[in-house]
DNA sequence: CGAGATTCATGTGAAGTATACCTTTAGGCTTAA
DNA sequence: AAGCCTAAAGGTATACTTCACATGAATCTCGTA
């Protein structure tokens, strides 16, 4: 009977319209055909990386911008054209983009430099090479291609504030030693003060040209969300009013196009879902929250096991505010022993929270309590809702 | 009463350790001449 | 003798530990009005 109910169940989906003509269109990975609102930042970076062409080695570029503003997407669109003309007239151009946010794929020198290797087709180990013999490694492939390559470095604050800004001063170096082939570095950062910590001479180098991306407003958001639906949706899904919200809730934090855009994909999927033909308003509340919970969850679900129980341990805590380390480390403790996990000494567990907090799941900032001596206040900012379910995740990945 | 000293709980940096992985080298075994 | 495989030696990156010192406001202390 089961059986039958789910036969009908997908039969009904297929006869089900979708709402969606072309989901890709809103997904972040997405390079539209035409970008708008960005034109100047468009041209720019287009005049700075155009001497590439005639193989000669253009500046270096830093792009400022928080995030949603059309960064990557305006990289990844100039990357794509310099592509297809390289390809056209035979240049030896090449683009790598890597995003040192990732984790894992590019957070220390070594690993960053392997990732380039990799990109050129060498084979790296995940360690055991001497960082010198990996920067060789990358070096003699570069060398031997003679190309112009552009190294795109999304997200390049991450990888400074844990690997250190000697790396940037390594990759500008290499051009040094190249005879054939030239590198330059596109650096993107969602943090405007990121140049500030920087040492002055990586400083002069990478940003000898800098771009700002000042935020989308909202009339711009809703230019770029209703460019995007005609394609996205069949026509008369959106109900009046939708993008507008849509664009009112990116825009009332600073302009974030991704945000915008996610939003309106995920209301459609939720009304697609409840078998709904047109995306009301409500939906798009309904996707604020489930955008949330799917992006925690994902955080959470990846962890390693020993972050895991730490969270765990913090959400334990039947408050969202006024934890402190210490008051962590002793829940921490006895649920590693009922997990059968070797405890971390309370140093490490320190870094792990302040790991979390730059991953946005918790909000951790150190407080004196005067005499009471200095910890970590710990808070969250996630609904009471969305802990439990974060819990019972938690729970169930490890075994309790 | 107020300025300066004290205190607490833990932040934070540096150095050391364990583990996992890599390359090189030396020895042993096989094979072909 | 040359070639090939294997195991040991020597080296590295990373995650973690150990050690030692730094922090900073509530609280205490003590001199002064």
């Amino acid at each position: 009977m089961a059986e039958k109910g789910l036969t009908g169940f997908f039969e009904n989906f297929l006869k089900k319209d979708s709402l969606f003509a072309k989901k890709a269109v809103l997904q972040s990975s997405y390079t539209p055909g035409e970008i708008i609102h960005r034109e100047k930042e468009l041209n720019l970076l287009a005049n700075i990386l155009a001497p590439c062409l005639r193989l000669e080695k253009p500046s270096n570029v830093f792009l400022y911008g928080k995030t949603g503003t059309g960064k990557t997407l305006t990289a990844k669109y100039i990357s794509e054209h310099l592509t297809t003309i390289a390809k056209n007239k035979k240049l030896a151009i090449k683009i790598i983009h890597i995003n040192c946010k990732l984790s894992k794929v590019a957070d220390t020198e070594y690993r960053l430099i392997a990732q380039l290797a990799r990109e050129l087709g060498k084979e790296i180990p995940p360690t055991g090479l001497p960082t010198e013999e990996v920067y060789n490694i990358f070096n003699s492939a570069i060398n031997k291609e003679n190309i112009q390559l552009l190294i795109v470095l999304d997200e390049i604050d991450q990888l400074v504030k844990r690997a250190g800004d000697e790396i940037i001063y390594n990759l500008t170096r290499i051009n040094a030693e190249l005879k054939h082939s030239q590198i330059t570095l596109v650096g993107i950062s969602n943090d405007l003060l990121f140049t500030d910590h920087l040492d002055p001479r990586v400083k002069s180098s990478l940003s000898e040209e800098e771009i700002v991306f000042p935020p989308y407003n909202a009339l711009q958001l809703q230019d770029i969300l209703r460019k995007r639906s005609e394609t996205a949706f069949k026509p008369g899904v959106l109900s009046p009013g939708v993008i507008e919200k849509c664009a009112a809730y990116a825009a009332r934090e600073h302009g974030d196009a991704r945000r915008a855009l996610e939003l309106l994909r995920v209301a459609g999927e939720i009304a697609e879902r409840n078998s709904e033909l047109k995306i009301i308003i409500d939906h798009i509340d309904e996707a604020e929250e489930k955008i949330e919970k799917d992006r925690v969850l994902d955080i959470v679900k990846t962890q390693p096991k020993q972050q895991q129980v730490t969270l765990h341990a913090i959400l334990s805590f039947k408050k969202t505010e006024g934890i402190f380390t210490g008051d962590i480390y002793d829940v921490y403790k006895k649920a590693c022993a009922r997990v059968g996990l070797r405890p971390l000494t309370q140093r490490r567990v320190s870094d792990i929270i302040g790991e979390m907090d730059m991953l946005g799941i918790i909000n951790a900032r150190v407080i004196s309590k005067g005499r009471f001596g200095r910890t970590r206040e710990i808070s969250l900012s996630i609904p009471s809702s969305l802990i439990h379910k974060i819990a019972s995740v938690l729970e169930q990945s490890l075994g309790l």
